[in-house]
DNA sequence: ATGAAAGCGCTAACAC
DNA sequence: GTGTTAGCGCTTTCAT
């Protein structure tokens, strides 16, 4: 293999080439630079045949901004997550942005991670991730780099947030099963992770008992399709109590219906009516056809990357929340 | 909100505040510098009370080498594909590196954006979405970036690459639906996107009629669950000539199964043996339990990234190409 | 082992 | 509108 590196050219290079000064180069390549018609178009020839660019750490550093946005996501390899952070992502892109990947998973060093992210002069912080450390997103704050938080515990205060809202969508999982008929409810609530996801089954179960109805909460180790699957004799053995079933997310329907199905005789909707939450792809397969509630994760992708934008205008105006567009799907379980 | 922006500390503060110079500050923060212990555990103390970070633009304006390695994804909505990007993007954390991750579906502008991440100074590409522009990637190999390719065309040439093995893919196929009993063998062959999607299945009609066995191709438009779905008739009305069908990736494996239960009544694996291939999440789900071929996905996330490291270590050795581990998986299809 | 000084490639304030 | 100049924050020779 024969080495054919090259150098990368500088606006030097082009200026060169062009016969005009290196400042010239800056000028045709920034926004606001005052330049004539000529001159950009002299430069901008000579930037083509020496397959310029501009190189943006040399940018960033006299600049205060890197362009830079850094996307914190646990559990991408889940269906509404990895939606979520590919629509961010894209929508990024689009607004001139480039996007680092934060993956942190549980037994990982989220706090380093994140504060990894601070080296890279990042304009931005869109994080949609478990439990994430509100010491970082201070120090974001602080140094007026904007975090916007999708889903995400509000005890993390001082940011913008794209956040569902938990009263309507439990209300909204009441109104649903209950036109339904199920006059019996139950709902599948984790014990840990997403702040929204425990809410929605809270006020689910508010909404039961505030109209009189019965409510049988079962507890669940996650919110997956394993969560489902392992929730399945539980709810098998409270079906007396239980004709409508609230799942918080649709894995862990799908893993309910699944382990119904295989494992006892249950009639869905007959004897049971299920509804899941997030209307994930899989929630529209035949397999399982699932009635549930969609959440509007491309608009909030969208109002994620327009909080920010804002925000980078107008560091200092007041805290806003968008909440998430929610669409009740009815399918074959209700 | 009160206005608590504060700037953040150079090393030059960090320099005064533990009274050395600032070189000494970059020695302490870099590895090979020569520097005394107790010199060292000045510097980090105060920078540890100024919560000082090293600029990376700045450092990497000097240094050659950015840290930033982009992912090149598309698709990323699909299950196998986000696993991928997820456990690439770990791998690449893990190892000190910062993934830049580029979402390009279609009618994106793949190449623009490929262009962009030059402007980076990325340290490495791994790419994985279909159609890579050649042009981006010979330029970053003139540029000494080391790119790593997952299971794209073989037409590009000059870069390392992650693959399985299409012809192991298709014998291993073929095998499977063999010993399942099936004599009367169909395929579903993508007309367009992954060249190891369409290898497999070339590979696996050329087993069959090597065998000696009748093989039916049905073309499909993609490889989704709707193009499985999509596939349906045509292979009810093909049904005499196949009792084995090979769906050269799961989802169209679920689309197909969802289509026959739905709309034919037809025994699975009784009257019709169906084989998947990824061995994605939802294959092992009760609604599906596809037999299937496992690739391991994680093997090859870290095979990318150690090929990428390998090569900025020796930027001349001589092309390498990993194969991806693959493990035939019998569920309930065949 | 440490301080001094040059420079990575760019932008922006300043002259003209 | 264009050239000049001074940095952005860091690393890295080169002296000492």
């Amino acid at each position: 293999m024969a080495d054919m590196t090259r150098k990368k050219p500088t606006s030097y290079d082009v200026a060169k080439l062009a016969g005009v000064h290196r400042s010239a180069v800056s000028r045709a390549f920034s926004d606001g630079g005052s330049i004539s018609a000529e001159t950009k178009e002299k430069v901008m020839k000579a930037a083509k045949t020496l397959e310029y660019r501009v190189n943006f750490f040399a940018r960033g550093l006299q600049k205060q901004n890197s362009g830079l946005v850094g996307i914190v996501a646990s559990r991408l390899d889940t269906p509404y997550r990895a939606k979520q952070v590919k629509l961010a992502s894209h929508e990024l892109i689009e607004n001139g942005y480039t996007p680092i990947l934060l993956t942190v998973d549980k037994s990982d060093d989220v706090s380093g991670r994140m504060s990894s992210l601070l080296n890279y002069n990042i304009s931005g912080m869109i994080v949609t991730s478990d439990t994430p450390p509100a010491k970082i997103i201070e120090e974001c704050i602080q140094y007026n780099i904007p975090v916007v938080l999708i889903n995400r515990d509000p005890s993390i205060t001082g940011t913008d947030r794209i956040q569902l809202n938990i009263e309507d969508a439990g209300q909204l999982a009441f109104d649903m099963l209950c036109k339904a008929g199920a006059t019996k409810f139950g709902v599948l609530m984790p014990q840990t992770q997403t702040y929204t996801v425990q809410g929605r089954a809270k006020i689910f179960a508010q909404k039961c008992r505030d109209a009189g109805f019965p409510i049988t909460i079962i507890e669940t180790q996650g919110q997956s399709y394993a969560a489902g699957t392992d929730a399945t004799q539980d709810v098998y053995e409270k079906l007396d109590d239980i004709d409508g079933i609230f799942c918080t997310t649709d894995l862990m329907a799908f893993g309910l219906l699944d382990g119904l199905r295989n494992q006892y005789n249950i009639a869905v909707p007959g004897q049971l009516k299920i509804l899941g939450f997030d209307d994930v792809d899989q929630a529209s397969w035949g397999a399982y056809n699932l009635s549930t509630i969609n959440q509007d994760i491309q608009q909030s992708a969208i109002a994620a990357v327009d909080l920010m934008m804002k925000r980078l205008e107008t560091p200092l105006k007041p805290l806003e929340t968008r909440s998430i567009l929610l669409t009740p799907i009815h399918r074959g379980t209700t």
